[in-house]
DNA sequence: GTGAAAGCGCTAACAG
DNA sequence: CTGTTAGCGCTTTCAC
């Protein structure tokens, strides 16, 4: 790979010209621009970033730190960030943290070595405080991660409300909640609220079952028939989608009529499931102006690391409504 | 952050004596190592992998070149890559080549200036013999790249049989095959011989529905139900599983019941789908394994870019019967 | 067993 | 308008 050295000695100049002229700087003589461009594109030349970050310019690369992307709602939104990140002429590392703290820890370290110009994280770690010792900013995707660190979500509490008035207006009584398990900072807990104070408002009794993310799927299921069996709710609102295709799963399989017998509401509203999962209600995570939004703080944290920005941004969700959930009343 | 100097400052030596306990590498006393650990300990020292991969040390970077990680399959394969990658000490960049070949050639550029270490894609894009001047070693997934450039991919031909030769024995006689657009170079274009082959042997005639990878499901469903309708199939075989989703869908729209009036299966089998779609039948895509041989090759090329290897490597796929295909003859 | 010093490719004062 | 030169943080000969 040819370097500096060798275009500046083939346009007959010195370094710094053709330094100058690759970063648009200081003033040169069109001729000169011209025999170091040529210069370049003969010798096919690509400024080496390494150097570069080397002495202090940005290195121009974004650590994105997310539980994994084989999930669809992660998924989308790395490759969303991703997408506008290169289109802003940003690299993305990305680090799945499958949900372990030291395996989150030897990330944070990585990332800090190889001189990131800021981080995104959306992990469902917690307690980690180390983050507060990175000195590259850090934009956090619903969770709280230290007081410095700002936290972009969507309005979680607005969307178990919009899910459980949804499902009180079509006539159901009895709605279970199957949330994750309920850990301290989990932004779920924020959609089980907004459940819990609409149904006390509606004064409907409220059931929670937490099937912790973890969870292998076929044990979600066996949990899943028993509280369907046992409780014999004639509605069921899920934090995910993914789970929210389960329950409509094992009700068919218990020969229970959606959403005649049972109405269902689930969450996130990924593209793939409003895609291929039409018929199920959820609400819809806004994950374009998500990204947009924990770029543009990122960026203004990376001009300036000192900038005040809010604790917490909060943005609106919406309803999609499948034929999972009847709109009439029952 | 902390630098090498620093260290040695504190720990009373030399940089270079630093430098030989990090890479332990010369000959140390115990007694330095263990004041140059302690100092680096205190000071929270973390290499600079910048400046280290300056000097020619390996920037243990990794490039992911696919067309999307919200695509369930390559969500998963993407994931799994970074998992084993980051297991062995490499961080990987993310690249999203949106089948646009212009966007994949500035990543091309990027990650050679950001001194890769190498290099593993999956893109559906074609024609771009660029790749043989790329100087980082490259491992292809499923597409030829290039003369030099190992293929790495699951057995495309048997998959196509495999899932054919399944709804033949079931009794089906018009199996229409829904597959990618036809391009050359494409991997689908083995299933497709895959499909033809055993329908020629069972004397059974082919009917092949070409659903661009691009187009929306929306527009995929009009075209599926238009065939459902027309050719009257009693099976469909799908080059990918979102596909047979649609199809399923839309057979349920008809009135069509699975399988006894519908045949399907599907193609992929990722753990999503496996979960969330059990009673889709489906070819199998060997994800972990697919992984772990393109990261070998891709070390072994690492170690020594001229290594010879196989310009093809093909895995066995297998299949998952759900109750999409009943098993017995009809 | 340990250190001094050159240099990886690039940028940015500082001179002219 | 252009060139000389000193580093960025680290590794690695070559000396001692």
């Amino acid at each position: 790979m040819a370097k500096l050295a060798d275009v500046a000695k083939l346009a007959g100049v010195s370094v710094t010209t053709v330094s100058r002229v690759i970063n648009n700087y200081g003033s040169l003589s069109e001729k000169t621009k011209t025999k170091v461009f040529a210069a370049m594109h003969t010798l096919n030349y690509q400024p080496n970033s390494v150097a570069r970050s080397l002495q202090g310019k940005s290195s121009r690369l974004i650590g994105l730190i997310f539980p994994g992307v084989s999930n669809p709602f992660f998924g989308e939104l790395v490759q969303t960030l991703e997408n506008k990140l290169s289109a802003l002429d940003y690299r993305v590392i990305l680090c799945n943290s499958v949900n372990n703290a030291d395996t989150e820890r030897a990330y944070l370290r990585m990332l800090q070595a190889n001189q990131v110009a800021g981080i995104i994280t959306g992990t469902h770690n917690l307690t980690i405080r180390e983050y507060e010792h990175v000195d590259a900013p850090i934009i956090s995707f619903d969770r709280h991660l230290g007081d410095n660190i700002p936290i972009v979500s969507s309005d979680n509490y607005a969307g178990g409300k919009l899910a459980t008035e949804l499902l009180i207006k079509t006539g159901a009584t009895c709605i279970v909640m199957i949330s994750g398990a309920n850990r301290p900072n989990s932004p779920t807990n924020l959609r089980v609220k907004g459940y819990e104070d609409s149904l006390q408002q509606a004064d409907l009794p409220t059931h929670v079952l937490e099937l912790p993310f973890s969870m292998s799927p076929t044990l979600k299921r066996v949990e899943i028939r028993q509280h369907l069996t046992t409780l014999k709710p004639d509605a069921v609102f899920c934090s995910d989608d993914l789970t929210a295709i389960l329950v409509g799963d094992v009700a068919q399989e218990l020969g229970l009529k959606i959403p005649e017998q049972l109405k269902l509401v689930g969450y996130d509203g990924t593209r793939l499931i409003q895609d291929y999962q039409p018929q199920l209600s959820t609400v819809v995570q806004p994950i374009g102006d998500l990204a947009d939004l924990m770029i543009q703080l990122l960026r203004q944290r990376i001009k300036d690391n000192k900038v005040q920005l809010q604790a917490q941004y909060t943005l609106p969700v919406s309803l999609h409504t499948g034929a999972s959930v009847l709109a009439t009343k029952a």
